[in-house]
DNA sequence: CCGTATCCCACGAGATACTG
DNA sequence: CAGTATCTCGTGGGATACGG
């Protein structure tokens, strides 16, 4: 057996706000803020969260010189890839709750 | 936002050993000691895994009157219902590996 | 605004040993 | 055979406070 690469993934999706995450960053980039706000994540959680999703290719920073400072998140390719596997939890929630 | 459901099936997705158990018994029911092989899981944790499959009404536990004692494992129809998804991970890693 | 630093608690999971 | 009992360690995650 030994399907790392799912399992990899399965754990980073189980983690506390990755959902979240990623259908919030479908509808397009978000600050961090927006993000805290929409996800109901506390600052840490959520920091640790992008973190993770970076390392795993699956999010990217942009940072913007500006004054206030601006940060903006979007969603890899890679991560865009994954909309067909939330919609098939959806699904099953939906038939299964 | 408060998708419950949704997060609390991924969450147990992401643990240790569901994926593999779920994989297993896709192919039919099966015994403890088989599910230990095949998983390559410490009793310990499968034990836990299918206490929490149950809990969630994944899998059924079947007890066996005989000498010495059969127990099987199979999957309900809920559970049953997850393989599109399993699918839809596989495909994802398949390409973004 | 965008995070990091701490402190703390709970629990997930490995290893090993033992029982109905 | 099919698990449970312990012990231990590491980490996930909540709350609060602070820094660039």
């Amino acid at each position: 057996m030994t399907s790392e690469p799912i399992e990899t993934a399965l754990a980073l999706l189980g983690r506390q706000g990755t959902y979240r995450v990623l259908r919030a960053l479908l509808d397009g980039p978000m600050r961090f803020g927006e993000l805290q706000g929409v996800t109901r994540l506390l600052p840490r959680t959520l920091s640790l969260r992008l973190k993770e999703m970076d390392a795993m290719g699956w999010v990217v920073r942009e940072q913007f010189a500006e004054v206030p400072p601006r940060v903006e998140y979007r969603l890899t390719p890679a991560a865009v890839a994954l909309e067909p596997l939330l919609r098939a939890v959806e699904a099953w929630a939906e038939e299964h709750a």
